[in-house]
DNA sequence: GGTTGACATTCTGATATCGGCATGTATTCT
DNA sequence: AGAATACATGCCGATATCAGAATGTCAACC
């Protein structure tokens, strides 16, 4: 067995750095394929390769218009890394400081 | 070229999720190599070839004590991905549909 | 010193991936 | 209808990956 499939979820799509590049292109709007070609400098193959992974685990929606084809960032797909991420939260965030500062006190008063 | 390499950055790391089942075991304790096996039910080469890769992206630092690894979870090394996807944050909390009430209120005004 | 225990590393084989190039598919325009 | 535009797909070769099995390393214990 070999890795996982890049479509396999969100998590393996983003691991790809030409397509977090391409998801930060589109940004909060709305692309057209040529557009986001024209600015992160790939291939056009390249891009359509890249923007069918990410429509595969759903992290952009795509509506067409004529002969052209608008994408657009679906924020709901990057949840999922969000939460996982956030459960690890508390090793680095003041939060966390706060907490060890806690601990500390309830140190000394038992110390007492 | 193929795919890039899974040392190459946080991002290619936590695309296997044998590796966060790993992280999510540690958690914010610290936990030896034959803790995480047991837990985890994979083989301890495989275990021990996962931690390296989380090594060498600094998601993890071991520490050996006599002939035993404990092996806890850094937390700032997530820290790069909470930030990126947080730039989407925007396309998917409740900010974002304050700002969509915002807008519609703005094009009820333009309408009058 | 030899054995056991806890991990790390090496080698192998199968596989999915990524980029490049060429080609296919619609849709618009003349 | 034919040409041009905007993308999507297919085929190819090179490469890194992952799991498995065997082996290596090093500390602890008898």
């Amino acid at each position: 067995m070999a890795r996982n499939r890049t479509t396999a979820d969100v998590f393996n799509a983003i691991g790809d750095e030409h397509r977090r590049t391409i998801l930060d292109t589109i940004g909060t709007g709305e692309l057209a394929v040529g557009e986001i070609v024209a600015t992160v400098g790939l291939t056009q193959p390249q891009v359509s390769k890249h923007l069918k992974v990410l429509r595969e685990v759903g992290l952009v929606h795509c509506n067409r218009t004529g002969r052209h084809r608008h994408y657009r960032v679906n924020g709901a797909g990057l949840r999922p890394i969000e939460t996982w991420v956030r459960t690890f939260e508390a090793l680095w965030n003041e939060r966390y400081d706060r907490l060890d500062d806690l601990l500390v006190e309830l140190q000394q008063e038992e110390d007492r």
